[in-house]
DNA sequence: AATGGTCATTGACAGCTGTCAATGGAATCG
DNA sequence: CGATTCCATTGACAGCTGTCAATGACCATT
């Protein structure tokens, strides 16, 4: 076991992590306090206010940043992937629940050391900051998607997220000579909780977007995304169907008649 | 006026200032480079996908985070108050405006030289840090409050909120024997933005609550709030009316028959 | 092959909000 | 004092979503 340690902390410092670009020696520190972890979908990692004893930095998989409601509801306000750290340092417990949304890894750094480290490495300390800067603009971002009342134009938002923000999962896209192969990496309950639904919208959001062209349904979990640029233009509330058909007519009158 | 900087960059950090905490030395570093400002309600502190060129904390007033959308429509993302740091440091240009909701004053600390001192004073870079994190939380809490879609339960949210957040802020509140006058310290037009709908939904939600008997409006800024739990029972998803009024129904039937 | 369970989907209906339009009140300006 | 403007409010109506219920597809187990 303890032999994985190094390979999977490396994989921790690939690609696009929150904790790339931090110094050699800073890395090495990480390594030594670093504690793999592996849990299988819906499994809980972090309780609704808990103190957690640790920081972490998913490896693989996805993470939920939940919370419940006191009538039972939950509502998803954030998911964490490769590269993300999740866990609060210093102070407060953070008053949402950490779910695995998939089966996940993630390093997990006990939290005192991680903080000691923290503060004799500048560096360390940098990249949190920036880490979590970019945490704030993409809830706020994700504010703004939510103030859409069309559930279409909540999915398509989301969709359109999906292939700026997960990019770097290969394995969630395929390009295909008609399109974008998306695979939707989380189930459809958990998208109604991540907008702000019921699955049955979320169900009849897939279908408006299939009959207006933009997506192909390959399976529940498979979307054939035609036109990026047609399925961003979804996003911000669509004028409403009947108008749209009303404005149809009346091109189509200016240019036959 | 630069006499006025001693006792303006005091008041910055007097109270649940984000910069409260730190140490004197730092303070004093702060002091040097502070830069009092003043607006009024509707000006511009930092336009959309602008890198501001520095870092500023309110001192009285309230400032207003939104995103204008391409089809004109706005968003607030957030509100800042006194106490409350926004611009970005370090890297990107966050893709939201600070506009002023009232009139407002703060401290603007020019961004390189906030940086640097960043670097060489611990103490200020953890306070950044937890005010950050806060902000984070905050982010998250609002959007849990927006999944409510009743408007009357976003409001009452609000008002709770605001009893909470903006306690620090007595202006705003004054204590009568039947209950807690508040102040709503921003405009009609901004509580639609703010809560995602528009400025008729705002007025019925009122009344509702009115109606409801858990608040009664005194002005079309001053609001009595009767029983602050009651509102903050509101919160969550209500029963529709009509079940509500059936329930009382059967109720009353089992006590009376 | 049969069964049970989970999940996606679809239909019907009611409730709430968005939109448009009109009214009323308060403040400002002439 | 009257006119104008802005804002809050109210009414009417349509659209979209939530809810409930039923169906269908798929998977696993037997």
């Amino acid at each position: 076991m303890t032999s994985e340690i190094g390979p999977t902390f490396r994989r921790c410092h690939s690609g696009s992590s929150a904790l790339s670009g931090v110094r050699a020696e800073t890395r090495a520190a990480l390594e030594a306090m670093c504690r793999p972890r592996r849990l299988c979908a819906g499994q809980t990692v972090i309780h609704e206010g808990e103190t957690s004893d640790y920081v972490g930095c998913v490896l693989s998989g996805i993470l939920r940043l939940q919370k419940t409601l006191a009538d039972g509801r939950q509502h998803i306000v954030g998911l964490l992937v490769e590269g993300d750290m999740f866990g609060r340092v210093f102070d407060a417990a953070s008053d949402f629940s950490v779910e695995a949304a998939t089966d996940v890894e993630f390093c997990a750094f006990p939290r005192g050391r991680f903080e000691t480290l923290l503060s004799h490495a500048p560096d360390l300390d940098r990249a949190l900051l920036l880490n979590i800067l970019n945490e704030l603009d993409r809830a706020r971002d994700w504010m703004v998607l939510l103030s859409n009342r069309k559930i279409s134009s909540r999915l398509a938002g989301f969709l359109v997220l999906l292939c700026s923000r997960f990019a770097s999962i290969d394995r969630l896209f395929e390009l295909r000579p008609d399109g974008l192969e998306i695979r939707v990496p989380i189930s459809r309950t958990d998208l109604a909780h991540l907008l702000g639904t019921r699955t049955e919208s979320i169900s009849r959001a897939f279908h408006w977007l299939e009959d207006k062209g933009d997506i192909e349904i390959l399976d529940p979990d498979r979307v054939l995304v035609r036109d990026v640029a047609a399925l961003a233009s979804r996003t911000g509330d669509d004028e409403t169907d009947e108008i749209a058909s009303l404005k149809a007519v009346l091109a189509s009158r200016r240019t036959s008649g």
